[in-house]
DNA sequence: GCGCCGAATGTCAATAGTGACAAAAGACCG
DNA sequence: CGGTCTTTTGTCACTATTGACATTCGGCGC
């Protein structure tokens, strides 16, 4: 039962352990960092931090948690005859970043985690992603082909997060670039396999 | 240091810690089972099991591994010209299934297994088949656009995958619709997105 | 305020998984 | 065979994670 509910209380708590964690990671790194440490600063019991989060690691990606929602609802908000592709485009970069927090958070992760992790994290996110853009796509079009359907959210995510790899790729890292990149990739798939 | 080496020696160990672990499996159950019994069935210590293993939960995946591999070889045997699509249904469809042990081993995963565990087993498949495909296209078109090489693996992993998973969600399962369904979603990715 | 109910937390006791270092097993050479 | 180097295991200690069950906290109706 990893993730709890969301009453006043519980909500506080988990605050507290995201603050005392963010706290232990920055001044000590992460895997010198107990869990229990964790737990012990935001005052509660070990069994309540594992009640809020599935693991010590997962607080480093909690952020990713409420970047999806907001591109659900995003998408979700797009007007209802745009093509698809471009919904999706609108909708990834219609995120309000904190950039601030994300360079912090950012900075520990490709720091200090194991990149097993990161690429595990990653294909998670492309999952849920491709979750999301399939919903988004059976509603508007709920008489299509499931096949269809199917195949066309999993691929537009495969498109993004090929961009994304490739711009993880580049020395030179620029927002605008990554924008671009998604873009191209988005277009190339849509007008079919750029390469036999 | 998870996967260790391929000695005759350890090869005998990890063959033994299969072996125990599956009639462990099938005789109590997965969870039922620790660790603990298996190593100490295989004759082995704990901290041995885990040199072989990453988890308990691994043993029940083991053969993929093996299929990867072997996907990754009869894709590299297929013929210069060939397009890609269909190097890739062939390839996919050259393993030598061993029917009896992997319907043994599928039971025990749909049916004591948390879901959760198996959707993220898919994804690193899924990643995994990616990556085979991604090395492939490279080494066919060293020349063509990273991009484009990237977009178009991805896809066609997302495209296979979309296809399983949507024979998954079918009451009546048969290889033959699979094959069917895998081919169909190629197709169409081929051409573009099928749903706009 | 009192008693009741469900949510949140605490406690206890296992099992899971890993790092560090020592010991044993093989392979190889003279 | 003895010496030596590499691979594989064992041992120890410690953190991570989870299930089961007891306890406490906060509303809510009376």
């Amino acid at each position: 039962m990893p993730r709890a509910p969301q009453t006043v209380r519980s909500e506080r708590t988990r605050e507290a352990l995201r603050r005392a964690a963010l706290v232990r990671f920055l001044a000590q790194g992460v895997e010198q960092t107990s869990a229990e440490q964790i737990a012990a600063d935001a005052g509660v019991s070990l069994r309540t931090f594992y009640r809020h989060f599935n693991s010590k690691h997962d607080l480093l990606f909690a952020d990713y948690d409420a970047g999806l929602q907001w591109f659900r609802k995003a998408l979700a908000d797009r007007p209802a005859g745009e093509p698809l592709v471009e919904s999706v485009q609108a909708a990834i970069f219609a995120f309000p970043y904190d950039v601030e927090a994300v360079t912090q958070i950012a900075r520990l992760r490709s720091g200090e985690l194991d990149p097993t992790r990161i690429v595990q994290h990653m294909r998670e996110v492309q999952s849920d992603f491709a979750d999301a853009v399939l919903d988004h796509v059976g509603r508007r079009h709920p008489d299509a082909d499931e096949l269809a359907v199917t195949v066309t959210a999993r691929c537009v995510a495969a498109a993004v997060f090929a961009g994304m790899e490739v711009w993880m790729r580049q020395d030179d890292r620029n927002l605008a670039d990554l924008a671009t990149l998604c873009r191209d990739a988005l277009e190339s798939v849509t007008a079919g396999l750029p390469v036999s």
